[in-house]
DNA sequence: TTAGGGTTAG
């Protein structure tokens, strides 16, 4: 009876079995049909092969995958999509590109699976010029109107900040399906789009396309910018009415646009009934604390984070910096910078290194962040020195300032504000013949200052200010209620900050 | 045996 064990597998069946391969924990069937086709002899044909190439990036074994691929002594077209669309999936994206590189130089052509997976390495490095290279291809190998390679195209346009470019590709597409779709409407609200991206949903909705989850997170995004709680609410009902919210995704957008507009009772009732918490839940709940100014709701939810286990990341800690600058919790704040790498292991980006220099700075521990830079292991950004050259502008620190926009304008020799909040310095201290010094030489470098703008919407119609703008129709009325209330906040104890609102930069 | 999309900060 033992005899019957011992029969050959053929290759139909060790490729069947690799397709249902795809997770971690079914790693060693790979490796097993690895051994299995290497002692029959199957390594050497391209079929299985290519279903172990893409059974280890499946199984998250990317390095397999690629030491599989480059031992094979014959590869076809399959075999080189399987393994740049497998590197992309698992995160590599330069490699990908170079590998299609490869494939270029290589007597196997490219077809539009292949063109589509290296599209999409191109958005994750946001490598626009690449990406114009393979559109070019592609209109050259005349597959072009295939919908995933424009699904690709407006992903790589729009990722890279090219909208115009997105659009086009867009407008000139015979069809489109919820994936160009949803592509179109993350591309215009990451891209400041927002109204553009809610018309495309509208339009979506009025010509009767099927709505689906991607979709709905997708359009809940732009509630960072758009608060308006009415327009959120009717996609809630949507969400209830298409039974959308046992979708991790679509809940944490519903949790993200009620935390946004500062509806903390609905945020926490979406949070409370939402079965698969992850980390976004958490991240949206406490940004949306930090935001509106309360540190330490904020502070209370991370303890909460940490008591169900949910692991912080970079972002969580990002959003508890903001909260703890704007209460002035320095201890505390520095206490969970401190934490990030020591105990849950992630290194501080950029954008938390500038976190804690506003924290600090903001509580005019301006040496304290001082030296904080200069222990930095990597190369501070403008970020970080705009952060210290900010704080001492607030605190007219005239030496840490100078310091700082002598670095801030080393690394950014156009940066307006390294001018303009030297020149509060040194108005605040009564130095003239400095400051004038330095915005004589703002203007011989020819470097402006963007004047700041404000606006709202009032049914419909888009109202924008400048500062001291008179030319609203409405202007006089306006400026009375202000007057109303700026007494109201003088007489519940605020003191405005006058020390540069008399000195005309003259930059108007 | 190979392809396109979604939520969080700034």
């Amino acid at each position: 009876m033992w005899g019957s064990m011992f029969f050959r597998f053929d290759q139909a069946t060790l490729t069947t079995v690799l397709s249902a391969c795809d997770s971690p924990d079914r790693l060693y069937v790979v490796k097993m049909i690895h051994s299995i086709a290497f002692v029959s002899g199957f390594e050497e044909g391209i079929t299985v092969g290519n279903a172990l190439v893409t059974g280890y990036f499946k199984c998250g074994s990317s390095g397999f995958a690629r030491q599989t691929f480059d031992e094979m002594p014959k590869r076809n077209v399959v075999s080189w999509t399987a393994v740049i669309s497998g590197l992309v999936q698992s995160q590599f994206c330069e490699e990908s590109l170079r590998l299609f590189v490869a494939m270029r130089h290589s007597d196997v052509d490219a077809n539009s699976l292949t063109y589509s997976s290296s599209l999409t390495a191109c958005s994750g490095m946001q490598a626009i010029v690449e990406g114009r290279q393979i559109h070019a291809l592609v209109l050259k190998s005349g597959v072009d109107s295939d919908l995933c390679i424009e699904s690709s195209l407006m992903d790589m346009y729009s990722k890279c900040n090219s909208m115009e470019d997105a659009c086009l590709v867009f407008e000139s597409a015979e069809e489109f399906d919820e994936v160009s779709m949803t592509v179109m409407l993350v591309g215009f609200a990451q891209n400041g789009l927002e109204e553009k991206a809610l018309e495309l949903f509208v339009t979506m909705m009025t010509a009767g396309i099927e709505i689906d989850a991607n979709m709905v997170s997708a359009i809940l995004g732009v509630f960072g910018v758009i608060t308006s709680l009415s327009l959120g609410k009717q996609i809630h009902s949507l969400v209830i009415k298409k039974c959308l919210g046992f979708n991790t995704f679509v809940a944490n957008g519903l949790i993200n646009m009620y935390s946004k507009c500062g509806e903390f009772g609905e945020s926490i009732k979406v949070f409370n009934q939402t079965n698969y918490r992850n980390s976004v839940s958490w991240n949206c709940m406490i940004a949306g604390f930090a935001r509106h100014g309360h540190g330490l709701e904020a502070l209370q939810f991370y303890e909460n984070m940490n008591l169900e286990g949910v692991e912080p990341t970079d972002i969580t800690f990002l959003s508890l910096l903001h909260a703890c600058s704007h209460v002035g919790s320095i201890k505390k704040g520095m206490e969970l910078f401190d934490s990030m790498s020591e105990v849950h292991g992630i290194s501080p980006r950029m954008e938390h290194y500038a976190c804690v220099v506003d924290m600090l700075g903001r509580a005019g521990h301006l040496e304290e962040a001082k030296c904080l830079i200069e222990g930095m292991p990597i190369e501070p950004s403008v970020l970080v020195w705009q952060a210290l050259l900010g704080a001492c502008s607030m605190h007219g620190n005239l030496e840490v300032g100078r310091y700082a926009s002598d670095h801030l304008l080393r690394v950014a020799p156009e940066c307006s504000a390294a001018y303009v909040l030297m020149a509060n310095i040194y108005s605040s201290q009564g130095r003239w013949k400095e400051r004038a010094r330095i915005i004589k030489r703002m203007k011989e470098m020819g470097v402006k200052k963007e004047t700041g703008m404000s606006w709202i919407e009032v049914e419909k119609e888009v109202h924008s200010f400048v500062v001291e703008d008179l030319s609203h129709p409405q202007a006089d009325s306006i400026y009375e209620v202000l007057d109303e209330l700026i007494a109201f906040m003088i007489e519940e104890g605020y003191v405005p900050d006058k020390r540069f609102v008399l000195y005309d930069l003259g930059l108007g």
